[in-house]
DNA sequence: TTGAAAGCGATACCAG
DNA sequence: CTGGTATCGCTTTCAA
């Protein structure tokens, strides 16, 4: 059953009928009546294809999601942020067209998705710190969301990012007032704007308190454990070595455990870590913690606050572009599980 | 720029540019070449929306995500299904749609996206013994899969599905070849259908060896740690307690363990455990263990057999329903880590 | 308050 | 091999 044919039923025109199912107020309650009576006995439901044809909205709002070849599986972050997210489109009528991409197809996904006018607007998640979609996606003019920041990148667009320079330079005051004067950064690639802001922040604690940065003290790489173990495992190798860490993700925190502890230390007693991540990847050997949890729920709050963001960009696009800075809570690990923990 | 421009600035019909465009072979090489190159200059892309509506086909799967109000987490199990169906998507040049809803709310979201043309097939998942998804996704006719089945539904429907009843009977069995005479079950709510075939597997092995199924031994419910873990209490507090466990997932698995440890027991000493799952939800302290890794790719193996052949069905709806039951093989614990083992 | 008709931007049938 | 035209099913002016 299709429009006409109803319109038929009903002896109306096509428009009564469309205006009075859209609630248009110029529509007579009686014949309101009559037609969405006629709408639901003979089960009609507008189709979707036409109307987003029609309108020129798909109602429907574009995630990408980069799947390595390597690691072969789609990083764990995008569920809770995705999980939050997809709350709130269908509480605002929205569907979530979802794309796995290679990493190398990433910017021609993002552009397939505009040009094409599939989705009414995209979520950028991840961005380095020159992030090459945001100019893109600016230039195609389609309302988007970064979720991070793109610190080269000076033309205002709207973002939503955590304070991780903040987070971390709290975390590292924390070592710092402990007692400890030889830190380790375990950093995720410095290519990718949180990860060049947390070690901002690992800096800052540093000079504040009078300590020199010592490169030789900090890593960056792949946010993965066994890469974490690595390099906690080359810094308590190093003569000096460091009796804390301060390690950029749980998973990263993880592995430098695993490398405190066959090196027969112990932490929380021989060494200190702490962590920051709003990366609730899968956790090899992570338990359960309040931190844990936490994370989880700070990305997925992340998720939707994104989303609102954007389908009010989506219906404003003349507004300036959102900003918004969360300031993250430096959550102390009381676990009684392996988690990580100061 | 728009097909109609575009045909214009070649002097050519709409008609043929597309047909250039789309590699329909009645076009000679030239022009095809000309359109082209044309395209490329004027940056045309087809628009997606008027696609849709004149081929009728919107090159996207549906996907509904079921996020319970109590546990506020979508179950993770989901996560590695859509990686591996989205590749599968990705490479076919479809596009999952996901929705995320409350429980209550997935037959409207199946309706939803049928009645209003909005997909090209969905995907069911975990369905009930009796799931009315199925019935009424088969009446408005549209492509589908379910992953998993439904053993009341006695009409031929697509389904792919794990072995789950041989899998339990294989894992009962090693415990009954262990010794063991009094087999507590831990299992899921058994309107679900894998959870029922999971209780099959369990009974038959017991009978098939002469025991007889103790339904005091049995407990279903939620699939969550804290209900493993309090089904196996109450199991292990009974007098003539179950000296092993058959888990129907590793969560659950988990919770047993804890019960065991909270006794003073130690598991593989004085209790043996076993589970099966293809539930690779979040794991309160499971390591990255093979079985863990192995769960984890079986899941998205699942994802990506699912997508094939809806795909399939789609271009091929008359084709008698496709149904796929895989073996799982049985994978023993040698985990070091704290995660379940035999 | 209602209706006629013009889009939306492609695809696809039927002629030539 | 190319073009004219109807079509997909709705929304949205514009007129009455």
């Amino acid at each position: 059953m299709n429009l006409r044919e109803l319109s038929r039923q009903l002896n109306l025109s096509q428009t009564t009928v469309s205006r009075a199912l859209n609630g248009y107020p110029e529509v007579s309650e009686q014949t309101r009546k009559r037609v969405t009576e006629a709408a639901r006995r003979y089960n009609y439901s507008p189709n979707a294809r036409a109307r987003t044809l029609a309108t020129g909205r798909t109602m429907s709002i574009g995630h990408i999601i980069p799947m390595s070849k390597q690691n072969e599986l789609v990083n764990m972050v995008f569920t809770d942020f995705i999980a939050g997210a997809g709350l709130v489109y269908a509480q605002q009528g929205y569907d979530m067209t979802l794309r796995i991409v290679a990493d190398d197809g990433k910017l021609a996904a993002y552009r397939s998705f505009a040009e094409r006018g599939a989705v009414d607007g995209v979520i950028v998640q991840s961005p380095t710190r020159d992030d090459p979609r945001i100019d893109y996606l600016a230039a195609l003019d389609i309302p988007f969301l970064v979720h991070g920041r793109a610190s080269e990148i000076t033309k205002p667009y709207p973002w939503l990012d955590v304070n991780s320079k903040r987070a971390i330079e709290t975390a590292t005051r924390h070592l710092i007032e402990l007692g400890h004067r030889r830190i380790g950064l375990v950093n995720g690639h410095e290519v990718m704007d949180f990860a060049s802001r947390r070690r901002e922040g690992y800096c800052a604690a540093l000079t504040a308190a009078g300590l020199v940065v010592d490169e030789a003290l900090t890593r960056s790489g792949d946010m993965s454990e066994p890469n974490g173990y690595e390099a906690a495992r080359d810094l308590l190798a190093q003569q000096d070595a460091p009796t804390a860490f301060v390690a950029s993700s749980i998973v990263m925190a993880l592995g430098v455990k695993r490398a405190v502890e066959d090196r027969g230390l112990r932490i929380g007693r021989d060494v200190s870590v702490v962590c920051f991540d709003d990366d609730i990847s899968f956790l090899p050997n992570a338990g359960e913690t309040p931190l844990f949890t936490a994370m989880r729920s700070s990305v997925r709050a992340a998720g939707q606050r994104c989303a609102t963001l954007l389908i009010e960009r989506i219906k404003a696009p003349q507004a300036p572009p959102p900003t918004e800075l969360w300031e993250a809570e430096l959550i102390r690990g009381t676990s009684s599980g392996p988690g990580p923990f100061a």
